[in-house]
DNA sequence: AAGTGGTCTAGACCACTGA
DNA sequence: CAGTGGTCTAGACCACTTG
């Protein structure tokens, strides 16, 4: 029996209206929304329609359906969260950068499984925040000559996934992301301007193909003066996310 | 022209070959796809049917559309990962919990926005893994008397979150989490079988209602005794994530 | 048996982009 | 202008759940 009111597409607007009853609590976990041909006549509308709105809440976390049942409001997932790794630095100029190529040493060696004297090319930047430096950040790509344009690629301010899909066929790697406290090397407490004995949040990233090899590592030191470096995540519906 | 040869959902087969190529290379970031029409013909079908194959690799970021224009791949987002709290440990046996109301300190009156003098709940919890303890959490709410059942569903093995949703009278809440890397304080130190110098990682986790008052506060020390205790973060497409 | 969601058809009209 | 994606209709058949 609703009338339409709004603007915008139909299916919006249901979305918008079962969305309220769940933020106001009227409709709490585990209860369940009336059926799509239920919603399809109260909207005068069809069940394609009345569909493309609950699939917008399901893609959200918000309901679940259950095929010969029904559609349920779902618990929300507070354990899930999301992350950004602070990488847009690489646009900025006030970074410094420094490349060179090395002898893998026994980590690299074991991270990327290649042969003891392999060399690796290794890319230094320091992240800095209003002229102090508060990030260090160091990454490692396997070397082999003839790659094309790594080395060109490479003078740039060319983001790290970019660089690594020079390397790769296809764009299809994914990144695993270690986060653990440490006490920084002597390079990068100096870097930093910390001592060796103040903790820092280090970030180490690993770049896998398709068949679980490492086709990128990189590692960040992030300094915890006063309180700065902080890493954040977020839980819970999008539009809450600052 | 193409003849249907596995099983299951017409949509599904669609996806799937459609990802396939993307998988491999043949279609690189920025590339069109078919058009929605061309994709019908070719399996014989019709554009709805068509449309839901490509709205679930849109929803995995895979590809976007531009309407007038037509779809195209989308730059993977390497840079964004989902990251796990590792909260499971709350249905293990294996936890040792300690419950009492205490004065909130400054930290707390001002996380709460509460007068000095008011009241909290604090929850401790050392969390174990093969008879070693990997972290010391303590969680904080604000207390309130008349408030339902609190301190007797806080006495069983309650997920916070759903300690949580006991205040507020909706379950829609978002959470911020925020990673350090600190030195340990004493207690925690005593639980996790360290010395006082060395760092750990600090995870801090703010309970927000809608109007961004915090409901719950929770700190959590993660050892990081021989590479125990890292955090990880994947990006990425769904299926590669261990 | 009646109701539910899952899949699918064969159309339609619209706003938009590009030649 | 023809082609694209965005929205929508009015049906259909299926497998499943529930009374």
């Amino acid at each position: 029996m609703n009338m339409r009111q709004q603007t915008g597409p139909v299916y919006l607007e249901i979305y918008r209206n079962l969305k309220q009853e769940l933020r106001t609590g009227e409709k709490k976990p585990g209860d369940e929304l009336p059926s799509e041909n239920t919603l399809a006549s109260q909207y005068s509308t069809t069940r394609t329609t009345v569909r493309k709105s609950l699939q917008l809440l399901e893609k959200e976390g918000l309901i679940h359906s259950w095929a010969g049942k029904g559609y349920f409001v779902s618990e929300p997932a507070h354990n899930r969260f999301s992350l950004d790794f602070p990488e847009d630095e690489n646009q900025r100029p006030d970074t410094y950068k420094r490349i060179r190529v090395i002898k893998a040493d026994g980590e690299l060696q074991r991270i990327f499984n290649i042969l003891p004297g392999s060399r690796v090319i290794e890319i230094c930047r320091n992240i800095e925040d209003n002229g102090q430096c508060t990030a260090y950040d160091v990454k490692y790509l396997p070397y082999t000559r003839g790659k094309p344009m790594i080395e060109q690629e490479i003078n740039y301010f060319v983001p790290f996934p970019d660089i690594v899909s020079l390397l790769v066929p296809t764009f299809l790697f994914y990144t695993r992301l270690e986060l653990s406290a440490q006490f920084p090397p002597a390079d990068a407490a100096s870097v930093l301007g910390c001592s060796v004995d103040e903790p820092v949040l280090v970030l180490c990233r690993y770049f896998m193909d398709q068949n679980d090899r490492c086709i990128g590592y990189g590692r960040r030191y992030q300094s915890q003066h006063g309180g700065k470096g902080k890493l954040l995540a977020f839980s819970g519906y999008p539009e809450r996310r600052p």
